[in-house]
DNA sequence: GTTAGCATGTAAGGAGTTACATGATTTT
DNA sequence: AAAATCATGTAACTCCTTACATGCTAAC
């Protein structure tokens, strides 16, 4: 509890390195396949943040294996601490707004694997709901103002609009599958008790 | 030159005292509608640039109307200057990567009523190989990287490289009716100089 | 007469980036 | 042997947000 650092950086090294150990480097580079289309991370975020993870006891440098040993040293493996597991259950089980933000819900969605299905519900539906008030502020102020906008901010306004509108559709799809899923999950459990 | 503020608020502020003057809490409203799908700025970053443009005399504080005037005080409408007016011609002329970054792309395009059609192309281009990049990019990482994905990493990689392919077939469009613009207006040039 | 919205501002801080500095290792 | 890429790190800075502080005005 000494960084604090909050950022949604903690989250994406966290959770990759939940999947497998890795060293800073190799670590942005996964972040920057897996986050690709939505940003980037720097070297001068990634490391600090590192460094603050291993104060904290989340990781620890792991000793290397037997092949990378000998003369190369650099390197630096990093590996999920018990406490980190915990710090990152704690971070991946809290569904407020700062899961469905811009900036963090690509992340939060890229670790659903290791998120509670009530908890992927929540966040999903926080999503909707934040891209349906955009669109609601949206249509309130079409009707108020009655100005005349030149054809670029028009043509901008209708590709940003479809834009949130295919995302609400795809968050619906998903939280149909989900529900199903949901559904399917709960009668597989009366189906055992009721043997 | 005093400010060298350099963020997109600038140039989305002096963009919109160009087309009318307008006080502080308004010209947010405004700014939060016309960007809304994409961002939104707070009074705390406004207010501090508004005071930073004052200082470099881009911006006056008008003299109130009439109909303004009595009891009610407060209400600081600002106009934009002559320099003002220059430095937005410099912001909207400069076609380099600040132009094409997903923080300032919308902003600029929003503008372009006020760009060069030239300046106009070579933004909406810069836009799309940037875009192009980043699906190259995340190519290449599948070829590399023979891991198999859960469902939901997988899915978010799908939907992200879709609002991307969609996003370079909307510029494809943009780009073409600029271009046949650029003709059509090359040969009305024509048309008068040959009579 | 109190809530909601209009209106302006400041101080502290957050979450990153850029640019720099350094060196090992692999490829050409 | 030069160039590219791998690898780690820091200091200064940027741009913006949050939270706070203040007061007026309109509506219910």
């Amino acid at each position: 509890m000494t960084g604090s650092r909050g950022g949604v950086l903690e989250l994406a090294v966290l959770g990759s390195l939940h999947e497998t150990p890795l060293h800073g480097y190799e670590l942005r580079k996964r972040l920057n396949t897996l986050l690709g289309m939505f940003r980037a991370f720097s070297y001068g975020s990634l490391y600090p943040c590192l460094k603050g993870l291993l104060n904290d006891g989340y990781i620890i440098e792991e000793q290397p294996a037997a092949d990378v040993v000998l003369g190369r040293r650099s390197k630096i493996v990093y590996r999920l601490t018990a406490e980190g597991k915990e710090r990152l259950e704690e971070l991946l089980t809290e569904a407020g707004p700062s899961a469905w933000e811009d900036e963090s819900f690509g992340i939060r969605f890229a670790f659903f694997r290791h998120t509670e299905a009530e908890v992927r519900l929540r966040i999903l539906e926080g999503r909707r709901s934040r891209l349906e008030e955009r669109l609601d502020a949206f249509r309130t102020a079409l009707t108020r103002t009655r100005e005349r906008l030149d054809s670029y901010t028009l043509e901008l306004q209708r590709h940003g609009l479809e834009s949130v509108e295919r995302e609400v559709r795809w968050l619906n799809e998903l939280i149909d599958t989900e529900r199903a899923q949901a559904v399917r999950d709960k009668s597989d459990e009366t189906d055992e008790t009721d043997d």
